[in-house]
DNA sequence: TTGTGTTTTATTGCCTCC
DNA sequence: GGAGGCAATAAAACACAA
């Protein structure tokens, strides 16, 4: 198994100077000197020095190499139990693993980066559906509503109709229950109800939630502070090697963090 | 086989924390 | 100031259709 994570690289050669492995070049090291100083490849100066066959048959040249699946899989299963990683651990699992400490610390960081991802795409659909959910319950209760107001003003009109017919003998106008008119004119309707404008829909949600609306939760996986329904989706939590935590959790109370996170990782896993 | 899109591995630069 | 985290990115490896 090859172990060294530097690499060659002809496409980032600059003029005639080709350089291996940048990280050792100035900035940050991304290995220390004794793990990369007797495996790091000279400069060469030309092509044919680049194309040096004797210099591949002694050492051939470390490309990028593909972890095998068992140095995934254990590095998958170390990474559901802790998504980070302590100095030691990452020494341990290199080692066990046959790569570099920094090998080690790449691919969890870059796992990490592919978690992000997936999750915000799980939050993202998760929170259209909500959204979704409560505006086709908006909208069934303004059907509702205009059915129930056009009954209110049939019923008013037969009632005046009513009174009209018993009221023709003249001198006998009885008072009106200024109650009773309140309550069937139509034109007072909105009295009622005040009219909920397009742009409170999100807002007003929590009023119009019936069993199947959603519902907040306070223990849902999600990169989120925020609402989720009370019916997850079911692929919400099928994927085993990304069953963390999410961080969408209900947007009205006051969330927990993950039990995999660290206190210091809360910036990453988007608590505050 | 080859062109192209996707995934994985690695680097770089910046930021935060101690 | 060093260590470690993340975002952005490069580039190799891989998958797959034509």
């Amino acid at each position: 198994m090859e172990s060294n994570s530097f690499f060659f690289d002809p496409s980032a050669s600059h003029g005639n100077m080709f350089f291996l492995n940048p990280a050792v070049q100035g900035g940050r090291s991304m290995m220390n000197m004794e793990e990369s100083s007797s495996k790091r490849r000279p400069f060469f100066c030309s092509h044919e020095d680049l194309y040096d066959d004797d210099y591949y048959d002694e050492q051939t040249p470390d490309k990028k190499r593909r972890l095998t699946t068992q140095q995934v899989h254990l590095l998958e299963k170390s990474f559901e139990t802790e998504n980070k990683l302590e100095p030691e651990r990452k020494t341990q699992l290199a080692k066990k693993l046959g790569l570099q400490p920094r090998q080690v610390a790449v691919w969890f960081q870059n796992r990490r980066a592919r978690w992000k991802t997936k999750q915000l795409e799980r939050d993202f659909h998760l929170l259209k559906s909500t959204y979704d959910q409560l505006l086709s319950n908006y909208d069934s209760i303004l059907k509702d509503n205009h059915l129930l107001r056009s009954e209110v003003t049939t019923l008013a009109e037969k009632l005046q109709a009513k009174e009209e017919t018993s009221n023709e003998p003249p001198g006998q106008v009885p008072e009106a229950n200024p109650h009773q008119q309140q309550q069937l004119d139509p034109v007072n309707m909105n009295q009622i109800e005040p009219p909920i404008k397009t742009e409170d829909r999100l807002s007003s949600g929590s009023t119009v939630l019936d069993e199947d609306a959603p519902q907040l939760l306070d223990c849902c996986d999600s990169y989120f502070p925020s609402i989720v329904p009370i019916h997850q989706p079911e692929e919400h939590n099928n994927n085993a090697s990304d069953n963390h935590q999410s961080c969408l959790v209900d947007v009205f109370v006051p969330t927990t963090s993950p039990p995999h996170c660290h206190s210091e990782s809360l910036g990453f896993w988007g608590w505050t």
